[in-house]
RNA sequence: CGGGGCGUAGUGUAGCGGUAGCACGAGUCUUUUGGGAAGAUUUAGCCCGAGUUCGAAUCUCGGCGCCCCGACCA
């Protein structure tokens, strides 16, 4: 993309009204926008980001068998009655048409994806079954905060599985377990992500959660010197002994909360009637999990932990581009040669954020390229030109690397980081 | 939902009952261009509504909004 026609601008201020790291620096860079507290836009680049993490997390959710569907946001009031939610659900958002029927905005979907697969599964032949989503949810949270970490309205990944066995349900809920560690792990946040015990709500005595830790964050956990496991604060009273390996030294630490899995087991089939028959003809309940990644979080959570005081530093995978190509000076060689590179690049397959802007200073493209993040920069000068070359650095790193033109493009290319 | 702080231009501020001002930013043009350059020029504001007053950014009341702490958070 030509950065002359993105148009989206950098802004110099942190925004008054955002005090977290990954809003200020979102929001500086022309990632998202704010449209009020707790919902934002998401623009070229910050929608670029999000697709990536999508993709990553939608070919992780196809490898463990997800079937990918798409569920309604309104959903009839019904549905959430039968599950009783319809009243506990403190942050569930409600509307009403115009003849006053009430609706509800999905918080969570076990109230559609239920009903839905209690149409198709009739039969122990038809478990298991695995499906997600990805969309917009909706929670009335009376104090949206932290930038993308915690909104009114987020775009979210939400598998649900559905077994006729308890054992069942374990072997999958393990998959799902080294699925989200792959995410994780592709993401580019998984050195400071921790497998959590918590609390287990209403279902359960426990849950599992993942856990980034981040001074943005606002959980507390403890993470045992030993294994690495942690445990949520909201249970460690009652806990204190590290349950993967017995010890009982941890580091306390602030985090963020980047996803859940959940054994329902027949928390929703129950009320819905969901069940199937054997082999015997007898009627089996189906016992349910449930797995969610917040997308947005995710993005925030990255932004918190992959930065420096100049701005973001995106890990390769989830970069908006791959390339950032910087044209400094405006002879006509080297806006031809500059052209040529970002070319070259794109028929490479690659990304590539080419700054073509007439009228700015190489010191502020280098202050835009910083604040934007992307992990590789080149540079091409009067200056490199004279020297037929041009500038590589990394966003991580200090170093400069001056490359001849000649072998340019075999040398970005050849970078095996970059799939 | 409880508590606290705060709303004057995009940002930061001045004004303290009597003509809304400054700086930075942003736009345009020119000269520049190796880490946010310079000149000229332009743009843009009292959160909203009632009340008090001859007169309200300023005082009173109500609303709305933002931030922070806590509670909540399949």
């Amino acid at each position: 993309m030509r950065q002359s026609i993105l148009f989206t601008k950098t802004i110099k201020e942190s925004p008054k009204d955002e005090k977290s790291v990954n809003a200020r620096l979102l929001v500086r860079a022309g990632f998202v926008d704010k449209l009020m507290a707790g919902v934002y836009s998401f623009l070229p680049l910050g929608f670029l980001v999000l697709k990536k993490i999508e993709n990553i997390i939608r070919e992780e959710m196809n490898s463990i068998g997800g079937q990918e569907i798409l569920m309604p946001t309104l959903q009839p009031r019904a549905n959430w009655m039968t599950t009783g939610r319809w009243e506990k659900m403190d942050d569930l958002f409600k509307v009403k048409d115009a003849s006053r029927k009430d609706f509800a905005l999905g918080a969570t979907h076990e109230e559609v994806i239920v009903p839905l697969v209690k149409k198709f599964v009739s039969s122990y032949n038809d478990l298991p079954l695995y499906v997600y989503q990805i969309q917009n949810k909706f929670r009335m949270e009376l104090r949206a905060k932290s930038g993308l970490l915690r909104g009114k309205e987020f775009m979210m990944k939400d598998l649900y599985s559905f077994h006729l066995t308890e054992k069942d349900l374990d072997g999958y809920y393990e998959k799902v377990k080294a699925a989200y560690i792959k995410i994780f792990k592709r993401v580019g946040i998984w050195k400071k992500t921790h497998l959590t015990f918590a609390s287990g709500g209403s279902f359960s005595k426990y849950s599992q959660e993942f856990q980034t830790i981040s001074d943005g964050g606002e959980d507390i956990i403890f993470v045992c010197k030993n294994c690495n496991q942690a445990i949520n604060r909201e249970i460690f009273d009652e806990v204190k002994i590290c349950p993967n390996c017995r010890r009982k030294d941890f580091n306390e630490e602030k985090a963020i909360e980047v996803g859940n899995i959940f054994k329902l087991m027949n928390k929703y089939s129950k009320p819905f009637d969901l069940f199937v028959l054997d082999e015997k003809g007898r009627k089996k309940e189906v016992v349910m999990g449930t797995y969610g990644i917040g997308l947005g979080r995710i993005m925030g959570t990255v932004v918190e932990v992959c930065h420096d005081e100049k701005g973001i530093i995106w890990p390769e995978e989830i970069a908006p581009f791959h390339f950032h190509l910087i044209q400094a000076g405006q002879g006509s060689k080297t806006e031809k040669i500059a052209r040529r590179i970002y070319d070259d690049l794109q028929k490479s397959g690659f990304a590539v954020l080419y700054d073509d802007r007439k009228g700015k200073s190489l010191g502020e493209k280098l202050v835009d390229a910083d604040l934007i993040g992307v992990p590789v920069r080149v540079l091409l000068s009067d200056r490199t030109l004279n020297a037929n070359s041009a500038e590589v650095k990394l966003r991580s790193k200090k170093e400069t690397e001056l490359i001849r033109l000649p072998a340019l493009n075999k040398f970005l290319v050849s970078r095996k980081l970059y799939v």
